[in-house]
DNA sequence: CTCCGCGATGCAAAGGTTTGCAGGAGAAGT
DNA sequence: ACTTCTCCTGCAAACCTTTGCATCGCGGAG
């Protein structure tokens, strides 16, 4: 029933190949042709069928976008970003969700992998070797990890947190307690890593918590936990986890920030909007998802340069790919729910009543 | 260099339509062979070319899912609820993002026409003969609106519009504001229309503000219209301008529920988290996305069947298509956003004083 | 007047899969 | 032993496009 190109061909009196071309390299057909072969394309309502094309060409003009959990508020302004630069390119996105599981994840790369040209997986869970083994199916971008040899863009959370880290030292605090978020996560890692450096170096008493679910959920089901390790701060994975733990701090009396200071990390458009306003880490969601498309799109040109037409035409010998791994940096966003600490008045000296150096808590990752 | 269905062939020794077989329909073929022709595809790595797929059985397996912002809320558990629903049922989803826009909505359509089965348009912006047009080109199912010819899952808002008032005027609120949503929704005129009916049934004074944008900016800007019309409690097209108007009269100076009484629509999962909690109406987000899934492949089934291969098999002459049409129930959850009117002490007698009737305000839609 | 080159078009192969039809081998029925 | 089935497998066409190569006509250079 819809149009073919055999039809537009038939009714304009030419050539398939000369409707082809029409589309695809306009320049190569004279343009009185081009317009009457505009004209009764438009006419019969044609087409042209990307399957098809995809057949031949080897590209679909799509690409991949695996996300963790499309509900968590941290993604959508990433998709949008992703979404608007792809557009720009005459490409189109396939977003899919994995419930954080790191099955669901496998699954779907291998599913997308013959129907996109790349694939954006997106703080993925799956460990390092399966990403490596299955970035050999189908071009990968990685966001928000580090994976020897692929591309990658992350987002420089070491450095937020230790900003955050000092921002309530600086308040005063010496007890604080590191809510982690999920098993597998980089981010989850790197955040540990930079805030447990920066504890010892200021003297702080770090207590790590998790794993958690990164949800409000897993925030509020914390709360009895931060309560029973006795800290006067918390530094959260993300701030829908903060925004729970606040929640259920406040469930068992204990107020924010008087009584508790809380930071998250992403500053996701609802930080804004509780009470108190969190004070986060703000992450460039959107330049991480324009970056990565960008990225995708270069190597995926590179790719179809280097075998050309049944793998002929070869290049020359230039195999290195360019896995470039951009970092993006990130800031402190200073709002409502953070405040002075015990020691705010008593000056930098006592701090030797504070345990100093990290402990452990209620479960290895 | 990825395996095809003839590397395959070869290398078990059997022909491509057997190896075809073995993954379209394994009941045809001997189990032996089957085995073995399985081990080398597992050997080879092989994974059925989708595109190659799509272009002669004519089905993608893709369905697209296209939503008017994907960072409102209140899409994402659509979204997920779908996207599993589809991949029970091996089919993946194509999630686009329109930022509010007819234009783009359109656009999107076109180009995922013919790489989808078909496509499930979420609360459009389009205007219904847009929208009939395109359902000639793919198979549509349409969400939160009805149009004619068309099947369409809705949420029955004008019920809970309806509830929403009259919880209002058992409060004793006899001025309320509706802030209306973007121009375009259906939504906003079920909304409307239901609003209108109750307040006129229960004398009760209703101005309609908008459209606004229907997000926390939109509802922050109409913070000081609401304040000018001097109502005592407002309804919200949805959750997110809600929350923002709620932030807005708080810059003014009104608090919520005290000065203010507050409503909002969705039941957003953020809507339990502000302060206060906002008192909304809750629609059945995820339940909607099941049902357009499965209407849509329902739908989709009984076209293929229709048309057989290249058009031969005609079937018995039954061509209406069933649009089915859905409505999905919706409830009203009482939280914290709404408190007394000023009338709540004194009894419904006294309602006079408040002017009857409904008032538009500030611009037509 | 011939030859070359160039712009525009046609030709046909290729891409990976599905599927109606036909053929072959064996089993079962007579 | 001969038909009749059933089960399995092979054959080849078809789906819609793209693209390297061949062809053709024409204008200009020699």
């Amino acid at each position: 029933m819809p149009a073919t190109i055999r039809d537009v061909a038939r009714a304009s009196g030419v050539h398939i190949s000369t409707v082809s071309r029409t589309f695809s390299a306009p320049h190569l057909v004279n343009p009185d042709t081009r317009s009457r072969v505009l004209a009764t394309a438009e006419n019969l309502g044609y087409r042209p069928n990307r399957a098809a094309r995809a057949l031949i060409t080897g590209r679909t003009h799509n690409i991949g976008l695996i996300v963790a959990d499309i509900a968590n508020p941290f993604f959508p302004p990433l998709i949008k970003a992703a979404e608007s630069q792809a557009r720009n390119r005459d490409y189109h996105v396939f977003v899919a969700d994995t419930n954080e599981d790191a099955l669901v994840e496998e699954e779907l790369v291998l599913a997308l992998a013959k129907q996109v040209d790349g694939i954006l997986l997106c703080s993925p869970r799956m460990n390092n070797s399966l990403i490596e083994q299955l970035s050999r199916e189908v071009a990968l971008v990685v966001i928000n990890r580090l994976v020897a040899g692929l591309p990658a863009v992350v987002m420089d959370v070491g450095h937020g947190a230790r900003l955050a880290v000092e921002h309530l030292s600086a308040l005063g605090h010496r007890d604080i307690a590191l809510l982690g978020g999920p098993r597998g996560s980089w981010t989850n890692r790197e955040i540990r890593r930079a805030a447990t450096g920066t504890a010892r170096a200021s003297d702080i008493a770090l207590t790590t918590l998790g794993p958690n679910a990164p949800t409000e959920e897993g925030g509020g089901a914390a709360a009895e936990h931060v309560r029973r390790a006795g800290v006067t701060a918390v530094l959260a994975y993300n701030d829908l986890m903060a925004i729970g733990l606040i929640e259920g701090l406040d469930r068992l009396g204990l107020r924010v920030p008087e009584d508790i200071s809380v930071v998250g990390i992403d500053d996701i458009a609802l930080s804004r909007l509780t009470r108190p306003k969190l004070t986060t880490v703000a992450t460039p969601t959107a330049a991480a998802g324009r970056a990565a498309v960008d990225m995708l799109l270069q190597q995926d040109s590179s790719w179809s340069a280097r075998l050309g037409r049944g793998g002929a035409r070869t290049i020359s010998g230039d195999d290195r790919r360019t896995t470039a791994q951009v970092s993006l940096q990130t800031h402190l966003v200073i709002r409502d729910s953070t405040g002075p600490g015990p020691h705010a008045h008593a000056g930098p000296g006592n701090a030797a009543m504070a345990a100093t150096g990290v402990v452990a808590s209620y479960s290895k990752e």
